[in-house]
RNA sequence: UGGCUCGUAGCUCAGCUGGUUAGAGCGCUACCUUGACAUGGUAGAGGUCGCAGAUUCGAAUUCUGUCGAGCCAACCA
């Protein structure tokens, strides 16, 4: 901080400042150079440290853990940038900032990378094998040799397979973080914390006592989501839809006591689950089956005709068989209708053994028992026409499936026993909480409210997967050695974090595990977002550390992208409402998707990713951060190197612009000369705005004023303007006197500018305040943001000379590109043609412009009609070698 | 079908609460080596602001309708 003498009554004056000369500044700015040993002094210095003591005002950064699983792509980079340029501005304004990393290293994505790379299955029952250290197999072998040759899966036990997972994510945080660091994230690095480490699975696990205390959780045995090929539930909020082609297929039911009727079906291998058939009941071609019984073909099922507004006529036949469970309609029409469960999916996509009423059925059965869904219906299609009941060929159609958002089959309804937190019933609570959030950009707050209104379904937040924190809970045994799950038993806090299936619950002992009148462990583990919704917390150790938690939460910041507003900004706001009744964070700022040139989304089916190493490499962290920073809050953006070429062009514009405002010396003194003032004037107007912007959390518009005020009044005018009064020793003391205004105003300015640009360029701004800034504070990075503080005790200026300075400098720029000469070249005469008011104001500044543009003589002519700040060239006269050039 | 965004120069985008002649950068053209910078500088060409109405003294900006693009959700038998 500057120490101001008092300002009310004297004006500001600068010390004596001595030139670095220039032979003495690199002659270029070496991009890489500069980052390795920036880096390096940042992590010595512990420039970005958080400080858990002191009293500053804190403001905690709710850091999305990326998913460890392969590498970065450039979007990954363009977001985070976004969130540390905020990171950077809220440091310089004096918060201390709690800025973490986390890795989301537990859940599907690391389980399926972890059986590639080591060419390893989880396999329950596989024996443990103590020190167990696979190779990497990928980085020896691609998957097609793998499988040519014919080499098997090793089938690991679940404890050895978590150890290959826990191997491979910290090579990969490794790598991560290397990236990170190189792209200048302030990320605090001792704040580092893994979704999956042992504090992590403790308030994970914390979370799940605490609702189950608060009865806002439950366990349920009924038709769930559930992905065939993981072979686990999902939630609401990872399904998907994809368009995929499908058919319609026209089968007939016969009535009983008469009558037949032929329903449309995408699914025909259900009809053996079919459970009910139902129509619009005012349908006229169906109305008179309503109540009745149909029996379905070839299984000969006596199945309730029953009616439904939820039958579209126009649809199919207009009416239709209702299947346990072909989509989330048949469950609720089998909820409504009390209809019986015929199962035949099994967990693993194919169709399970079933028990049906006649021969001839189970004869039918057997022929596509076991089957694969796919397989079934081709079977199931043969069958139909074989028997007469389908008697017109499927009609093929292009419909919207719903897929786990991971899977690469459509998701099926099976019943089974899941876990569940309650949030159906507390939508309008879950609205109000969003609608208190202030949301950046505003907009955003919409889809928040959209997805909550539509949920549907509770939050299943049970997986039947390996590595991930396991649901904290045993259930008894009784004297048969059925499982009581009505009696769920949950660990003490104390015993925190567990494994179920290894650690123990109070009075019982392991000779008991399995046994009748003993227990069993779960086996499920969380919902990777039950863990994840808990970022704020994982970051405050909620429970842990009530001092902590206190200082931290509610955050004041999540940083997230928009298509994960219904996951994970849905679940964190929820579970801080379900635990504490609060917020999790104050602001919400969404970033947008980069997008590949052509607009398209990029993702790796489509191989359009662009992977950011090469662009680091080739243009420099600054310039890929300026492309970042410049992109408006939630927009998407085509990734675009074109504009981190300009970025560059900023970096070394800064670079040069140092240098030559380092090379001046001057004696101690005031700003005293009108230009030097109405420049300063301007700025400090500028660092308003800046701020301005940053406060709501739009800071690229920041970056583009800055740079533009930056490149066109400072390099080109106001470093112009002044050359004259800064070139070589002056020996009057006016001329010292002028000297030194103009020197110490190019040195605040400079300075100034280096603040405002830190956030987004923090290594070359950073470069050029080491050269001679360090006596304010070692790096730019822990400076104060610049406000009107900074220009305190300087006499206002007025801004209008700076105005005609410019554009009388314009003016005359023009005339000699018009006369094809250079710009160094003399005039010795010229007449200028303004308004009264403009040459009013051009007079204090006269002698700035006429060295700038080396007149010898300038004769001003006044013309009321013009409008002001434009002059006209009435009369030039060069000198006699330029005009030997002259065409 | 509903909700939300977007549509401005060849390209990427600014244009806040309506106010002189609609801006910037890239690209393009011409010129200039000037003592921080040729990874530079000076200038030039280029737009009836998707379309149609309405409000207003005045609309790129507000309202209505419409067309197109994208996203989210509903429907998906």
């Amino acid at each position: 901080m500057l120490v101001l003498r008092d300002m009310a009554t004297s004006s500001r004056s600068f010390e004596k400042v001595q030139g670095l000369p220039l032979e003495s500044l690199p002659k270029s700015l070496e991009f890489s150079e500069v980052e390795t040993r920036l880096q390096q002094a940042w992590e010595q210095e512990k420039t970005y440290q958080y400080s858990e003591t002191d009293t500053r005002p804190v403001y905690a950064i709710d850091t999305p853990p990326p998913t460890v699983s392969g590498s970065l792509h450039v979007g990954h980079i363009f977001s985070y940038t976004q969130t540390d340029i905020i990171a950077r501005y809220q440091r310089m304004n004096g918060k201390n900032v709690f800025y973490p990393m986390g890795w989301d290293d537990n859940g599907l994505p690391t389980e399926r990378r972890v059986q590639n790379f080591f060419h390893i299955r989880c396999e329950a029952s596989a024996p443990y094998e103590a020190g167990l250290d696979l190779p990497p197999i990928l980085t020896t072998m691609t998957d097609k040799e793998l499988q040519e040759k014919r080499i098997p899966q090793r089938n690991l036990s679940r404890k050895n397979f978590i150890e290959h997972c826990h191997k491979l994510t910290v090579e990969d945080e490794k790598q991560f973080k290397k990236v990170w660091s190189h792209i200048g994230l302030s990320v605090d690095w001792k704040l580092e914390y893994a979704t999956i480490d042992e504090r992590s699975r403790t308030i994970a696990q914390l979370s799940f006592l605490d609702l189950h205390e608060k009865k806002e959780m439950y366990q349920i045995e009924a038709p769930t989501l559930w992905d065939t090929d993981f072979q686990t539930a999902v939630a609401q909020a990872e399904l998907e839809d994809r368009e995929i082609p499908g058919a319609f297929h026209d089968i007939e039911f016969q009535v009983e006591g008469g009558g037949s009727f032929t329903i449309a079906t995408t699914r025909p291998e259900l009809l053996a689950a079919c459970v009910g058939v139902t129509t619009h009941p005012t349908d006229e071609r169906y109305k008179n089956l309503i109540g009745k019984f149909a029996i379905s073909p070839l299984f000969g099922v006596r199945v309730p005709i029953f009616g439904s507004e939820m039958v579209n006529p126009e649809k199919g036949t207009g009416i239709l068989m209702v299947c346990t469970f072909g989509d989330q309609t048949d469950v609720q029409w089998w909820r409504e209708q009390k209809l019986p469960l015929r199962q035949i999916i099994g967990r693993d996509g194919r169709l399970m053994p079933f028990q049906f009423e006649t021969t001839q059925a189970n004869e039918t059965y057997a022929k596509i028992v076991g089957k694969n869904v796919k397989q079934a219906q081709k079977l199931m299609v043969e069958i139909l026409q074989a028997s007469g009941a389908m008697k017109t060929a499927p009609k093929p159609i292009q419909h919207a499936v719903k897929f786990y958002e991971k899977g690469d089959r459509p998701v099926e309804i099976l019943t089974t026993r899941q876990w569940f937190v309650k949030l159906v019933d507390k939508k309008e609570k879950m609205i109000e909480y969003g609608s208190r959030i202030k949301w950046h950009p505003e907009y955003m707050e919409a889809r928040y409210k959209n997805w909550t209104e539509n949920l549907s379904i509770d939050w299943c937040i049970s997986r039947q997967r390996f590595f991930g924190v396991s649901i904290p809970v045993w259930y008894p045994l009784d004297d048969q050695g059925i499982i009581q799950y009505d009696r769920a038993m949950v660990p003490t806090r104390k015993q925190l974090p567990v494994d179920p299936m290894s650690d123990l619950p109070e009075g019982y002992t392991e000779a008991q595990r399995g046994k009748p009148g003993g227990f069993i462990g779960e086996s499920d583990v969380f919902d990777t977002w039950f863990t994840s919704s808990l970022t704020p917390q994982l970051g405050s150790h909620w429970e842990l550390n009530p001092a902590r938690h206190k200082k931290l939460f509610p955050m004041d910041m999540r940083p997230q992208a928009h298509e994960i507003i219904r996951t994970w900004a849905f679940y964190t706001i929820a579970k801080a409402m379900l635990h504490e009744q609060s917020l999790p964070w104050k602001h919400i700022m969404i970033s947008g998707w980069v997008l590949d040139p052509d607009r398209k989304k990029m993702s790796k089916s489509k191989g359009n990713v662009v992977t950011p190493s090469q662009y680091l490499d080739e243009f420099g962290a600054d310039s890929v951060r300026y492309w970042s920073g410049l992109a408006r809050t939630g927009v998407d953006t085509a990734f675009d190197p074109g504009i981190m070429k300009i970025g560059r062009r900023l970096a070394m514009k800064i670079f040069n612009a140092g240098k030559f405002v380092f090379s001046n010396s001057a004696d101690d003194g005031v700003v005293t000369e009108p230009l030097d003032l109405a420049f300063l004037e301007k700025l400090k107007a500028q660092c308003a705005h800046a701020v301005q912007s940053f406060e709501n959390y739009e800071p690229g518009q920041a970056l583009m004023e800055t740079e533009k005020f930056f490149w066109s009044h400072f390099t080109d005018s106001y470093l112009e303007l002044v050359k004259t009064r800064t070139w070589g020793e002056k020996t009057s003391d006016a001329e010292k006197k002028a000297k030194a205004s103009a020197v110490h105003a190019l040195r605040l300015g400079l300075k100034t500018f280096l603040k405002l640009f830190a956030p987004f360029l923090p290594y070359s701004t950073e470069e050029v305040w080491r050269w001679a800034f360090t006596g304010e504070s070692k790096s730019v990075h822990l400076a104060r943001f610049p406000t009107a503080q900074d220009f305190e005790g300087i006499p206002a200026g007025d801004p209008s000379v700076f105005d005609a300075a410019v554009a009388a400098q314009t003016a005359i720029n023009q005339q000699k590109t018009l006369s094809k000469v250079s710009i160094a070249r003399a005039i010795t005469l010229i007449k200028l043609k303004a308004h009264p008011d403009t040459i009013k104001a051009l007079t204090p500044v006269q002698s700035d412009v006429c060295g700038a543009t080396k007149i010898e003589k300038l004769e001003t002519v006044s013309d009321s009609t013009l409008s002001t700040n434009l002059f006209l060239v009435e009369h030039v006269e060069y000198g006699p070698e330029v005009l030997k050039n002259m065409p």
